[in-house]
DNA sequence: GCGGCGCCGATATAGTATATCGTCGCCGGA
DNA sequence: TCCGGCGACGATATACTATATCGGCGCCGC
């Protein structure tokens, strides 16, 4: 469960099924959990999924508004609808805050709670989950040293994705 | 110069002399850069050395005002001028910003360039800068091993600080 | 002197997030 | 059946954070 290389879609990644896997993985923790994923919900997180690129809330405010209008006459949704989508799916561990963008992205991990560690590429603006235990180690090695009660913890670490870094690849 | 203990004020902490040795080594760094620690740079900074608890720029805003309308009628000042302060601070490294807090903090370190990671309180506020050669190893390990060029990174733990964790001391 | 530059004032606006209140529908208990 | 509570959502207003842009002023070097 621990150490798996990040995962930065591949070349040849499907990212229908990626998303729809996504979906059936949230759909499943709902079940369980006695939650609600509400249509406004379901669409936040499919709006989510769309790439790996953390998304602002009023992005994905706009991409929900857009559908609406593209489907017929619904009325515009108000920012409270999106915050409160957010708000559900962060609460239970179906989307992640990048508190360097101000912005959301869906949580790759199939397990319960878990750290939100990301690489950020500054080319092509994937994040990707890290899931290295040696961080998690060091993190709290460093905190008992200190003497600080952990109670989470962020990192974000910004650079070059292995398909952007040396330039090479062109998006 | 790495691994020293985080510095959350310990009970005797004399904040007035360390607030001034933060405006000395501000001084003497812009000093050697030919950088001008102009009068609303260096109010920020000191308003900012106020405590050590991140600040947000409007609180900053409000308090640069509120000196100015105790020393004379001078016009209220307008964002801008604190957010530019702000940048030419980060530049040269004297204030750093919390990502998770939308806020700014004094830098404790009196070297030259280095990562701002933290260790941030939840109950006094207080944050600490975490100087850990273990947690930068395991970041640039974790990097490596994922073919990821580690550009900057951005750690902030919270939780309880030394003096607040059980809840045994009133704050 | 005058041209360039850094700094700042001033205004406007963009971008992000929350507070509050009312309504509706569902479900469970009296 | 009716009622009460609760969760979800609509609607409006507002708060909070940050930047764009333009113009003026003072300093310095030529």
């Amino acid at each position: 469960m621990s150490d798996s290389l990040p995962v930065f879609p591949e070349p040849g990644h499907d990212h229908d099924a990626c998303a729809a896997a996504a979906l059936a993985r949230a759909e499943a923790r709902c079940a369980e959990r006695g939650a609600r994923l509400t249509p406004i919900r379901r669409q936040v997180l499919e709006i989510v999924w769309e790439s790996h690129a953390p998304l602002g809330a009023y992005d994905i405010l706009a991409r929900v508004n857009a559908a609406a209008r593209r489907t017929g006459g619904a009325r515009e949704k108000a920012p409270p609808a999106v915050y409160r989508a957010l708000k559900f799916l962060l609460d239970h561990g179906l989307v992640h805050r990048v508190e360097s963008e101000n912005a959301y992205v869906g949580c790759g991990a199939s397990g319960g709670p878990h750290a939100a560690w990301f690489f950020i590429c500054e080319r092509c603006k994937n994040a990707a989950e890290i899931d290295d235990g040696r961080i998690g180690g060091a993190l709290r090695e460093s905190a008992r040293r200190a003497g600080f009660a952990l109670e989470s913890s962020i990192v974000e670490l910004r650079g070059r994705c292995p398909r952007c870094r040396d330039g090479r690849i062109r998006a």
